[in-house]
DNA sequence: TCTGGGGTCCTAGGACCC
DNA sequence: TCTGGGGTCCTAGGACCC
């Protein structure tokens, strides 16, 4: 191994840090098993509609539905084990899924008590360790660093705490960085703990594929793949002047330091939203004037549905888009920016309709969304602004 | 039987200001 | 009567993540 590889310990000559990448197991599908226990063992896929949902039948037995009923569009959202190993993976078409293991038990997704489940979750194990960083539904990163417990108790106390809260299991990674921790939590799933300082980085990590990096996504692996980089140590290998002809600017810099297991990012306790959205794929395309009072009524409901998220957390928001997916794939966004903030399903209803208006619209739509962002919180809304609300675009 | 929905971050060009 | 340059905002698109 090349010496001159290996990683820096620590650039700034602090104490190393002791960061916990914190994963639920299969969360959703291991959520849908606490209530349908009769389930376990079986594979089980979460992505159908409300109308898959289990019907209780005269024998006080629940009927399923199978991935070989499914009809339409949509994808899979979590699978189980049992599920995975018949190729089933999550983003996957159901359709597709369905070819591959029509026998398996479809779920509808039930965000609400995935929800309820993660506050759960999260509140086990602040009660353990308070620095916290939400990092979706159903994981988190953790900073040990200033606990004075043993790194090996605490993450076992940790794990309990989420069984004994849920009733799930979780796989942790502690190591110096969130990089490093992301991967590690994915080393030994389910139920895995993985404890790693830098030292280990050319044992443990190096053989991975760069894939295994968050942030290296299927592009990024591709391009690397055709330079002949495919697992991390060759990542290491690889000269910051070669990256640098190939990736952008700080890209190549961030791929060549993530290599060498480099993280400086700290855990971020309390982001602040930075947009809302909602957005629909509907069953079918729709044509833009054939279908025109579906595609208006849709449009409106999703302002209002924007309107009443940003109400209920309590933001408004200046900058109004649009984003269009047409029957093609292709998708194309457009926003525009008002001179105050709003959360008011009117306002964005006209401000994102003047977005529609400049898009040209030849072919079927597909999927239409509507997105709010440069938010602040709605308090903090000046008086003046507040009262300019019902403007109009100017400049349209 | 292709490809959901909710996000973040980055890039890049042009406008505009000093 | 030349075309510097830095900073910030706006808009569009794209990669990526859960």
């Amino acid at each position: 191994m090349n010496t001159a590889l290996t990683p820096t310990m620590n650039p700034a000559n602090m104490p190393p840090r002791r960061i916990a990448h914190l994963d639920m197991d299969a969360f959703y599908a291991s959520v849908e098993l606490l209530r349908y226990p009769e389930l376990r063992g079986l594979p089980v896929v979460i992505g159908g509609r409300d109308e898959h949902q289990p019907v209780m039948q005269a024998d006080g037995k629940r009927h399923f539905y199978r991935l070989r009923d499914y009809a339409g569009r949509g994808v899979i959202t979590t699978a189980t084990y049992e599920a995975r190993a018949l190729g089933v993976h999550s983003a996957m078409g159901v359709m597709k899924a369905a070819q591959l293991a029509p026998d398996a038990i479809l779920l509808p997704v039930d965000f609400a008590i995935y929800r309820h489940y993660s506050r759960l979750f999260k509140a086990a194990v602040a009660g353990i360790a308070s620095h916290i960083e939400d990092s979706g539904i159903d994981e988190i990163y953790i900073d040990l660093t200033e606990l004075p417990d043993e790194t090996l108790p605490l993450a076992r106390r940790i794990k309990q705490a989420v069984k004994d809260a849920t009733g799930l299991s979780c796989s942790i990674g502690i190591t110096p960085n969130k990089l490093l921790a992301k991967i590690c939590s994915d080393l030994e799933k389910p139920d895995g703990l993985t404890i790693l300082g830098m030292a280990d980085i050319p044992q443990r990590i190096w053989p991975l594929p760069v894939r295994k990096i968050n942030g290296i996504g299927p592009k990024a692996a591709n391009k690397l793949a055709s330079l002949g980089i495919t697992t991390i140590a060759e990542l290491a290998q690889a000269e910051l002047s070669f990256l640098q002809m190939h990736f952008g600017r700080s890209y190549s810099v961030w791929l060549y330091e993530v290599s060498r297991g480099i993280d400086t990012r700290p855990v971020i306790i309390n982001a602040e939203p930075k947009s809302i959205s909602r957005e629909t794929t509907f069953e079918r395309d729709l044509h833009p004037r054939r279908d025109r009072p579906d595609l208006s009524e849709a449009f409106t409901a999703l302002c209002v549905q924007v309107a009443d998220d940003l109400k209920r957390k309590g933001y408004a928001g200046r900058t109004i888009g649009i984003k269009l997916r047409f029957e093609d794939f292709r998708t194309v966004t457009r926003d525009f920016s008002l001179s105050a903030h709003t959360a008011d399903a009117v306002v964005i209803r006209r401000a994102a309709g003047e977005c529609l208006r400049r898009v040209p619209l030849q072919k079927k739509i597909r999927l239409l969304g509507v997105r709010v962002s440069a938010l602040c919180a709605a308090a903090a809304v000046p008086a003046a602004e507040a009262s300019r609300q019902q403007e109009l675009p100017l400049v349209l």
